[in-house]
DNA sequence: CTTATTGCAAAACGTTTGCAGGTTT
DNA sequence: AAACCTGCAAACGTTTTGCAATAAG
């Protein structure tokens, strides 16, 4: 792989807007530093940055997908009210758990919770109610 | 909701498509018994029966929307050599352990494993050799 | 000099929607 | 008759692609 000064600055975007932004975001942000960037640059080498590890996609249900640096394994909570998407660590003995056992040849195991953040579920439910 | 030809017609194929069938797939066979079906008219069935909760949204990362009949809390394994997706049980033990002590007010968990199904794992790797 | 990479625009893809007419209740 | 549902076709949002021009090695 060749570098490239637009390549760079989409994995630079991916590093900075550490909230899993989706490659419209990473465009409307890189476009800043690099006014003539277009949005195939973006994929395509956000593609590149995928197959070649050093990014990762995030695919949420419904959503365009997003790309996160964090390469350690991890899930995703989605908030279903405000749209971000929080990382969420899982017990290496539950991850363990998951990936036991199972038939064929598991190559990666992707967990997805759907939900309200720790924010939204606070204004939802206020004055200490229980919150399920 | 009223009852329609077209919409029963959709809920039997899913029925009856056991494999978690796009919407594609479920038009073209239920296009056989109802000629003049609209693909449209089944994307409307289809979400009109997943909101009813009696059929289930399967979305797997880079790949359109697929049906499930399963109304019962599972997970999915997507083999990457015959595109195949299967139900995989998750052990209920492990299944609280994903649910519990979550931040926010989770309302779903979605797990989807990435790999080879048994018999596409067994066809790469024949004579009983090792498997990852 | 070779070939990866770019910007642009058009197209592909899965899915949704507006509308006029047909069905269900 | 009122409300819902349909087929059709056009539109949508996201992502990919073909192309001629540019930049990297």
């Amino acid at each position: 792989m060749r570098y490239s000064k637009q390549r760079e600055l989409v994995m630079q975007q991916v590093e900075s807007l550490q909230d899993h932004p989706t490659a419209e975001e990473i465009y409307q942000n890189a476009r800043k530093e690099c006014p003539g960037l277009s949005l195939g640059t973006v994929y395509r080498n956000l593609n590149n940055l995928v197959e070649a590890g050093r990014v990762r996609r995030v695919s949420i249900p419904g959503q365009p997908d997003r790309f996160d640096h964090t390469l350690a394994w991890h899930g995703h909570l989605y908030c279903t009210a405000c749209g971000c998407v929080e990382d969420l660590a899982l017990d290496p003995g539950v991850v363990r758990q998951l990936l036991a056992g199972k038939p064929g040849h598991i190559t990666d195991c992707v967990v997805t919770w759907i939900g309200l953040c720790e924010a939204c579920a606070r204004r939802a439910a206020p004055s200490g109610a229980a919150a399920l």
